[in-house]
DNA sequence: GGCCACTGATTAATCGTTTCACCAAAGAGG
DNA sequence: CCTCTTTGGTGAAACGATTAATCAGTGGCC
């Protein structure tokens, strides 16, 4: 491995103007710096991040808290902040928290002891966790008052919700799979926003939501409302094995645009997050504060509507009493 | 943050004294090393790895290159990696190669600068990056003179083929997604090596390929297999198009057993990868490797088949001619 | 000529930890 | 009493980079 001290010796001058030269601090002739920088070229130089690391204070590394990979949401989140990291010459060290609230601020702890500079945390349901003394940005919703940026789930709701309501629907199942998670919890306020009070709206959660939909639909409910992806897919599936039929008999929306979405027949209205700009700004805003800035207001990023073929008008049938009577 | 001089000082010993204690290393009484543990616990005192790294020349991170965290299973690949690295005090950083080769050895390259000791790399489909005097392992099949370790994604076509030929399938479509890929030849070559030379196999790439599927049933074809979930979703969707249902028609098998693959109408037979078995043993190398050991043999961890309902005995019909040429 | 400002480079300290060589004290053995 | 070994501990030099303080020249200007 070359070090400084190597130029430095090659070229005949000490190590601090090697070390001036490169980062282009201090004071160098232009002339003598290339040939600092010729010679290090040539001897495929690295700086050292160790030692670098150990005198400035700074590792150049961001911590990343992942609460499950096995989401597919997260690993999508997980790249772009990698990418928006690069940008900005940082790496970023993962650690998945599986799961449990234990895991997560254990791995916290890991991180710090690592020496990373800031940490992005994507919480697990429902928590709030705290690193002492650490730059730390929230990726949740809402909901929770730490959280720094994330997609506008409540905006993202209402789209879906007004789209449903756009088509003629006037009695929609919203389906929730956990209702510990504040995302899940804030989707289905902006799905219930977006019916808007005419619609006549009914809630379920989990598996036992999830078997309950014929039941629903055979009760006149033309909508079912997921609040994620691969509910909606698990949707589809119970609601063919019980002979209903997509878009046809009801309509489907889920959430997240993940990549089976499009695979689906029919294909799934759902709505996207624009996770790229999300991660942009969650670095944005930890970098500022590893900087010294102070913690600013929670932002959201808008969702996209993306209507495909799951959702259409309902059905023409006798009209359901409970629409009427709802009616003003 | 508490350094190893301030406990020194408060207990009164030299700070060699203090690392002796706490690593465990040197030659310090008994008593001594506890007051002095108790003291380090008392200030929260934690190694910086800034210094240890710039000492003893090792980071204890490792680095992880993957093709493309949006592909649902390197998410899962790189959440076990990360269980076993932490298992054996290691960190993890990430470097997404974002399907182009250039990225992936300039990923390469950032990793090294960063101190990794060791690589674990996923290669971009059909490519062999190599990291002069970096200890590395590759995860990717069979088929890589370079893979250290990977699913016998031959053996899990073997396993999808016999399946298939013991329902009673007398012509089938290998549906394949990119012909670039290692990984799907090798899926490819062991379907048909499970499928036996009595039936008869037809192969198909890309859209091109998922668009002629229902010419293909039309022409007897009792059976599809694709050498991925994602592709056997697309292809369901394509034959749901067409009016052909599964597995009544015909039949079909996925790969990978990713998370929607119960979800799907009807749940996919697929085959799953042990992928904790799979990150096990790459970490247990690669740490061989740092320590010095030489390159082990390829080593291939066993697919397991996960029949579900997308796969039957073959429709009753006229025994299609095709079938009966081609037996003894 | 004397003083000042500026340029370009050097010196030396420092970050926190590890590690090797050394040393004092104490008991063992002859 | 002298030497030897063992035990428990200290000193000091690294590791590789950064950086504040310093210094030698060199002109400029009155």
């Amino acid at each position: 491995m070359a070090s400084i001290k190597q130029i430095a010796q090659d070229i005949g001058v000490s190590a601090a103007t090697v070390s001036n030269a490169l980062t282009g601090k201090g004071r160098v002739s232009k002339e003598l710096a290339e040939r600092i920088q010729a010679r290090a070229e040539a001897l495929g130089y690295r700086p050292s991040s160790a030692a670098r690391a150990l005198k400035t204070g700074q590792s150049g590394i961001l911590g990343l808290v992942m609460p499950d990979l096995t989401n597919p949401l997260f690993p999508r989140i997980a790249q772009n902040l990698s990418i928006a990291a690069e940008a900005r010459g940082l790496g970023i060290l993962i650690a998945d928290s599986r799961g449990s609230e234990a895991r997560q601020t254990e791995a916290l702890q890991q991180l710090v002891g690592r020496g990373v500079d800031g940490v992005v945390i994507v919480p697990q349901k429902g928590t709030s966790p705290e690193a002492p003394g650490l730059p730390m940005v929230t990726i949740n919703t809402a909901r929770d008052p730490r959280n720094t940026v994330s997609a506008d789930h409540i905006g993202g709701g209402a789209l879906i919700g007004a789209h449903v309501r756009g088509l003629g629907h006037g009695h929609v199942v919203l389906l929730g799979g956990d209702r510990v998670s504040d995302v899940q919890q804030d989707r289905m306020r902006g799905m219930a926003e977006g019916l808007g009070p005419s619609v006549l709206i009914e809630t379920v959660w989990g598996d036992a939501g999830l078997a309950a939909l014929p039941k629903h639909v055979g009760q006149g409910a033309t909508a079912i409302l997921a609040t994620s992806d691969l509910l909606a897919l698990a949707a589809l599936s119970e609601l063919a094995r019980g002979g209903i039929s997509v878009p046809g008999d009801v309509s489907l929306t889920g959430f997240d645009d993940l990549p089976f979405a499009t695979a689906m027949h029919p294909a799934l209205t759902t709505t996207a997050q624009d996770v790229s700009a999300i991660a942009e700004h969650a670095l944005k805003v930890l970098t500022g504060l590893i900087a010294g800035a102070a913690r600013p207001e929670s932002h959201a990023v808008p969702m996209r509507l993306v209507p495909r073929a799951s959702t259409t008008a309902p059905p023409i049938t006798t009209q359901t009493p409970t629409n009427t009577e709802r009616l003003p």
